[in-house]
DNA sequence: TACACGGTTGAACAACTGTTCATTTATGTT
DNA sequence: AACATAAATGAACAGTTGTTCAACCGTGTA
């Protein structure tokens, strides 16, 4: 039996029963909390922004977001570990570019609920 | 004159210069990642994945996300402070459901980002 | 080979976040 | 009118997060 926390009992409880069997898997909650949790940082929004228009390296990057070489290589490894950005080492420099295509279209679909 | 808080300078500036004039306002920026800092907890993508199904009261969410009253409450006010779900009095209860269009498309949007 | 430089890393710290708990408010019901 | 109940609230606490700072690693170049 599952483990009650709640404090209270059922006002519907057909709608509640009529919802739960639609409720995602916790696994799968977790992974996109986890997706927007990682969305949820402006520093992060605007190395995405800006590896959407070119691929860049990171000391480009920090002069770009006015930020210290260090705070952009933590966010982006961020990134990286999450799957969105893809690092490649050219001569001296490390460059990265975007490593998946819906961010793009979740960006811009967030825009518009933003902006509406 | 813009006060530095760069460790380095520019490796490549003229993709600096390139990219810079397409960054968006930082205003745009915060509304963004704050809009995503509220999708990226795994409650709140729960209530609004149920409110998805159905409109519901408090008492209900509660049990059907086996957490307090007072936990779900929290963070239906989270929810309704940035406009992404509506309250509406009826009888004893107060019935939550979602009051954005956007909300469902990102949501699927970003399923199939974390399902690929 | 030694150096300079681009990038990474880990610890530390302050700021923030989510749940709990106790209390309060509001309202439907008796 | 008094009570029971649904929901909201605020303070408190632990856990998490982002930036800074100092140190380090690796490699192209002199």
């Amino acid at each position: 039996m599952e483990n009650k926390k709640t404090d209270c009992d059922a006002i519907n409880i057909d709608i509640v029963n009529k919802v739960r069997p639609k409720m995602p898997e916790m696994n799968l909650l977790y992974e996109l909390s986890d997706f927007f949790k990682v969305m949820g940082d402006s520093t992060r929004i605007q190395l995405l922004w800006a590896l959407e228009e070119s691929e860049m390296c990171v000391g480009d990057l920090a002069v770009l977001l006015n930020m210290t070489k260090s705070a952009v290589s933590h966010q982006l490894k961020v990134l990286r570990i999450s799957k969105l950005v893809r690092a490649e080492k050219k001569g001296k420099n490390v460059y990265y570019s975007l490593d998946d295509d819906h961010v793009k279209v979740i960006l811009e679909k967030a825009l518009e609920h933003v902006c509406e």
